[in-house]
DNA sequence: CTTTAAACCTGCTGGC
DNA sequence: TGCCAGCAGGTTTAAA
């Protein structure tokens, strides 16, 4: 259940358990990766990058593990016996640890020319969490032809336009910045179009600096980071005190305060 | 060009 | 208890 800052945590445990180190343990589940077992075997874990939801991984020969979460991935660390739950699809073994990861069925092995030309990768915008990015180029970037007409509930999902955004973040955003998902940046005041650009880096910063969504003690309990409406439909608002109210948009389930975002 | 709908994917929940 | 439909924090494709 991973948007981008789920991602970017779970790769930073990944970093902490294997980069650097030599493969003595190499099995993937996926007949076409099989004879990948033998190619990695020896060899070691250059680095761990995210680049939105995908999760890179270079060995030292120069292969590139290509991964992709979906709604149901997810990476453990250590040594420990399979979880019988899931489907074990990657393992990677080090002397003294491993990671291993089950349910994602988007996994490919890419050469660095087809990294540099992958679909996906390719088409992604500006990841939210890459520190280099500033309000001002979000804000420019809503401000474009590309994407000023859209509305803000399904461009928000676009990983086209934000890396790294997700449902529960678009949420978030939406009721941060008062806004309902029918707006679209062409049509914001000045002060809107400020708040928007602030939040679309903030509320994901904050988000993986705070354990946001994997932390149930974080989220509903008053700590740096917590759902304002997500999964709240029925709460009172904490603006206005209206009910929040689940809807769907872009066919994915919405949390917002119809009174306050207008 | 923009939006919507359906399909694909896997695991979990709730209702019968 | 057991099974199935529907749902979910995602993405792609096709169609409207």
């Amino acid at each position: 259940m991973p948007e981008g800052p789920e991602i970017r945590r779970a790769a930073d445990r990944l970093v902490a358990a294997v980069v650097g180190k030599t493969l003595t343990g190499v099995w993937f589940a996926f007949p076409e990766l099989k004879s990948y077992e033998a190619t990695l075997m020896g060899e070691k874990v250059e680095r761990i990058v995210t680049r939105g939801k995908a999760l890179l991984t270079w060995f030292s020969n120069d292969v590139v593990m290509y991964s992709h979460n979906q709604l149901y991935g997810v990476w453990r660390v250590g040594k420990q016996p399979p979880d019988t739950r899931r489907e074990l699809r990657v393992r990677l073994d080090t002397a003294d640890n491993a990671v291993s990861l089950y349910s994602a069925s988007d996994i490919t092995m890419l050469t660095p020319e087809q990294l540099a030309t992958h679909p996906f990768l390719q088409r992604i915008g500006p990841d939210v969490l890459d520190e280099s990015l500033t309000v001002d180029e979000v804000r420019e970037r809503l401000l474009s032809a590309r994407f000023c007409r859209r509305q803000l509930g399904t461009l928000l999902l676009d990983q086209g336009f934000l890396a790294g955004l997700g449902n529960y973040l678009r949420v978030e955003i939406l009721w941060a910045s008062a806004l309902a998902p029918t707006r679209r940046a062409a049509d914001l005041s000045e002060t809107e179009l400020a708040m928007l650009s602030r939040m679309l880096l903030e509320i994901p910063r904050l988000s993986y600096q705070t354990r946001g969504s994997e932390d149930d003690e974080n989220r509903h309990h008053g700590a740096l980071f917590r759902f304002h409406v997500f999964h709240l439909d029925g709460k009172p608002c904490e603006r206005c005190s209206h009910p929040i109210v689940k809807s769907l948009v872009a066919s994915r389930p919405f949390y917002a305060c119809p009174h306050c975002q207008q």
